[in-house]
DNA sequence: ATTAATGCAAATTGTTTGCACGGTC
DNA sequence: GACCGTGCAAACAATTTGCATTAAT
């Protein structure tokens, strides 16, 4: 039984406001997601749930996912360079916003931010009368420690 | 019968140097893509080449899109916002790179490109040690058109 | 009691693949 | 003639959906 967190309250804040019920699997599924970080899939956060003995189907994770990012929880990402099918989630709440580097070497996935260069994109969009509402930045390439390596 | 371009000679000595052969429909797929601008999904073109009349399979269009990209002459982006599980092409060769705004109203795809917003790019990567060998900026948000609308 | 959520399996979407036949080098 | 490419339909992967049942308010 996982102690309540910031993100359940925002969470069942987010439900009620909607006349959407506060369920047992939603909450699990919360619990879940902040339980842990970095990038993952539905169907991956499904079956750790299933190995768990934690019951929830599918649908319901993928359902649940949904909601959390549309309560601005969780983010949902395009990264994985062939499979651009798959989408990942990643947490939201309490985390600056960031870009993505991917190491077609290793896959691993870095984050970064760069004030400089948000800024940047701003005023390109203010040239062309364009409103920003959000933006994601993927650089493929070699990190630095696959770049050693060879 | 369309008259030969650029891009065919690149194409045909892409496919020769593979080992490749120069087929009928390879040569249609290609016309077809060289003889309009924009953003296309596979399965569209497709259907553009069925409504002609023009005598392709849907998995040889496929096919050859993927040696298309292979080539450098057409570039796979992922663009659509909800449904990202669309790839779209879009020409490359004799293009320079750009980024995509895509406006939430009405869908619309803008192309600019902004080199201080490369080089910055550039110096990110310098600073982390990664080596960028591509990347793609998606902003997302109201076109000017359409906050004039509202 | 009312209304919404769950689980299941079937449906969807975009794309890929195996295989027999046909075309290119 | 050897080998590669094509077309078809079946296979796939990720995700969504319809519906009868169950649970939250």
């Amino acid at each position: 039984m996982p102690k309540p967190h910031q993100e359940r309250t925002i969470f069942t804040g987010y439900l009620g406001a909607r006349s959407l019920k506060t369920t047992r699997e939603r909450l699990a599924i919360l619990d879940e997601v902040f339980g842990h970080d970095g990038h993952f899939g539905a169907d991956e956060l499904y079956v750790k749930m299933l190995r768990k003995k934690i019951p929830v189907s599918r649908a319901t994770v993928y359902r649940t996912l949904e909601h959390l990012v549309e309560s601005g929880l969780v983010q949902k990402v395009y990264l994985s360079d062939h499979n651009q099918r798959k989408a990942l989630y990643e947490r939201a709440h309490g985390r600056h916003h960031h870009e993505h580097m991917h190491c077609l070497s290793c896959g691993e996935i870095l984050e970064f931010s760069d004030d400089p260069l948000e800024e940047r994109q701003a005023a390109v969009c203010r040239r062309l009368g364009f409103k920003p509402l959000r933006h994601s930045l993927r650089i493929e390439g070699i990190c630095a420690s696959c770049q050693a390596k060879s």
